[in-house]
DNA sequence: CCAGACGTTGTT
DNA sequence: GTCTGG
DNA sequence: CCAGACGTTGTT
DNA sequence: GTCTGG
C-alpha cells in the first residue's frame, strides 16, 4: 500500500489487501479525484452497472469498455463525461487460446511496479453501489502474440489529465487510450490453476516456462 | 408518439 | 438517462 | 475472464 | 449455444 500511495499520489491508505485471481464482479482498488481535490483509493466492484439498469445482470456485460467507442456508447458516454477512474493493478491475466486449450500469461511489469488502468465507474441505486470497467485498447508488440485487445495503461504524468478534465476535453481524454507505448510490458506464462475463479492465492502467479 | 435497446469477448 | 426504430 | 449451469411440478 | 456467478 505505501507503494501504491506514493505511485498514485494518494491522500491516504486505502483498505485494501493482495489479491491473486480477481474475477468480474469483485471488488478492485480504484483511484477516483474530484477537480482540485485528493486522490482517493476506494474499492469498487468490477462490471459496470449504468444508472437505468433494472437490475445487476448487466455489470457480467460490461466489466471492459472499447476505447474506440467508450465516449458515445449508452452504456458508457455518462460516465466518460464525468466519472473516470484509474483501476489499481501490479499485473493482469489474459488467455492465448489454442483449440480448446485456454493458456493463462501473467502480465507485468519488471519488479511488479503498480500501474493504473483507465476505468470508468458508476453508482448505481439506493444502495449507491459503486461499479467500474476497464478500457481496452489494441493490444502491443509485448501482447499482440497472445490476445488483440489489452488495457489502457497510464502513465502516470496522465493520470491527472484522465482524472480531472472537464467534459468537454473529450478529444484530448481519447487521446490517452492507447496501448502501452514504451513496451516495458513481461509476459509470463502461468498454470492453468489460475482458471479457476475460486482459487485466489500466490500459486496463481507460479511461472511454467519462459515465453521465449 | 411509444417501445426497446443500451456491451465485450470470442467463435462460427 | 438517452437514442433509435417503427 | 473462466467455470458451471442450463427445468418445472409439487411436496417437505 | 448462452447465460449466470465468482
Amino acid at each position: 500500500m505505501a507503494e501504491i500511495v506514493r505511485e498514485f499520489q494518494l491522500a491516504a491508505p486505502a483498505e485494501w489487501s493482495a489479491r491473486f485471481n480477481i474475477a468480474p464482479t469483485q471488488s478492485v482498488l480504484t483511484v477516483t479525484q474530484e477537480v482540485g481535490g485528493p486522490r482517493v483509493g476506494r474499492c469498487m466492484q468490477w462490471g459496470l452497472i449504468p444508472s437505468w439498469a433494472k437490475d445487476r445482470s448487466i455489470a457480467n456485460s460490461l466489466i471492459n469498455a472499447r476505447a474506440e467507442s467508450v465516449a458515445d456508447k449508452p452504456s458508457f458516454r455518462a460516465a466518460f463525461k464525468r466519472r473516470r477512474c484509474l483501476v489499481v493493478a501490479d499485473g493482469y491475466y489474459e488467455w492465448q487460446k489454442g483449440g480448446k486449450a485456454k493458456q493463462p500469461f501473467h502480465i507485468h511489469f519488471p519488479g511488479n511496479r503498480p500501474f493504473g488502468i483507465a476505468g470508468l465507474w458508476e453508482s448505481w441505486g439506493d444502495d449507491h453501489l459503486e461499479t467500474c470497467t476497464l478500457i481496452t485498447t489494441e493490444a502491443n508488440e509485448t501482447t499482440r502474440p497472445i490476445h488483440d485487445r489489452m488495457p489502457v495503461i497510464l502513465d502516470p504524468p496522465d493520470f491527472t489529465t484522465w482524472l480531472e478534465s472537464p467534459s468537454e476535453d473529450r478529444d484530448k481524454l481519447l487521446a490517452l487510450l492507447r496501448p502501452d507505448g514504451a513496451n516495458q510490458l513481461v509476459a509470463d506464462v502461468v498454470s492453468t490453476y489460475v482458471n479457476n475463479p475460486r482459487h485466489e492465492d500466490p500459486e496463481c502467479l507460479t511461472v511454467n516456462r519462459p515465453l521465449f
